[in-house]
DNA sequence: CAACCTAATGTCAGTAGCTGACAAAAGTCA
DNA sequence: TGACTTTTGTCAGCTACTGACATTAGGTTG
């Protein structure tokens, strides 16, 4: 992983090929395929191990919180794990933005991971089945959208702005999605 | 197009190959790929259109609409859609649900293309810079998700169950997501 | 009709991601 | 030390996809 992270950021993630990486972690790339199952999970290599924090987060809020609160807090920790390992999400962002086999990933494992433990844990605490309600999946996909916009913004600030005031100020909108009805003046 | 769907029809996604597809199809290989980019890209051939639908009728609808509303008849004509091409629609549903690659195509290119014309739809509305305001990305989020679950239980149901009563039953649960606070007594 | 131009197609060779099969090392433990 | 298990290397191969170039098809003009 870290040799490969070495790699795509001097060559970029196409330009850089599973050879190169393996030549320069000094194992063969029939071992490197046996740790990661493609290209791309090597990027993402600690995202597991993010998720189980996602998991243990939301297992660990009490269970008559609010749902809100509970995604919030949820996510402000997802915003600790983003500042722990700065430079790597940074790269992972910045290389999710050039190339779309990166952001493809990005969205369909990565962050698609993260939704099913939101919406698994929304529609426990809801005691509904997310099959049938669709809340379960629409608050998720609204709390996932929040914690896109906000990564997008602090991307772009260079990991400068302060991540967990863009992470709060985007879930704040989330209650006011409905009065959207009236138009803006 | 069609030779590729029948063939994943039969054989499954991973299971054809793409010289399969151009040999029934009676062109080279080499000609396939001059058409679509991607494997995945052949299924979802068809998709463009959609989004280019999806576009004007977000386009025809009038200013002064309350942004809801706006949403729900797109949406609606997005059922249309699916309804006039059922049998394709129900056959990506259920690639999408065996193969990995296919869903995470669905997922990045084609569901992230739809949202993207909503975000910059309801951007334009709200008269806001949907990089700096996160209103319009997680209402797009929201409503994708919406979409996501009633086309699940579409798809679960075979096509059977009534897909425009799905969409409008997940959609009216877009702006009750604030009363969650509470949980359920 | 013929000459000409352009666009679509075929052929071929090659790259890169990824996998199965099997052998060689490298721990692990009695 | 020796037996056993796990990890790694090697090799051969498959498949998606691409660049380069020749070939054909289609349409236009004189």
């Amino acid at each position: 992983m870290e040799a490969g992270a070495r790699l795509f950021k001097d060559r970029g993630f196409d330009e850089t090929t599973t050879s190169d990486i393996a030549e320069a972690a000094d194992v063969s790339q029939r071992t490197l395929f046996r740790h990661f199952p493609t290209k791309e999970a090597l990027l993402y290599g600690d995202m597991e191990e993010l998720q189980l924090e996602l998991r243990d987060a939301l297992a660990d809020r009490p269970l008559d919180e609010p749902i809100l609160t509970v995604l919030r807090a949820v996510m402000l920790s997802l915003a600790d794990n983003f500042e722990r390992h700065r430079d790597r999400r940074l790269l992972q962002a910045s290389l999710a933005a050039r190339y779309q086999s990166v952001s493809a990933y990005s969205r369909a494992v990565v962050q698609t991971g993260w939704e099913r433990e939101l919406i698994i844990a929304v529609a426990a605490r809801l005691g509904v089945d997310p099959m049938m309600d669709p809340r379960p999946e629409i608050l998720a996909g609204a709390t996932m959208s929040a914690i896109r916009i906000a990564t997008r913004q602090w991307t772009a600030s260079g990991g400068g702005e302060d991540y967990i005031a863009l992470i709060i100020n985007a879930l704040d909108a989330i209650p006011e999605l409905g009065s959207f009805d009236r138009p803006t003046p």
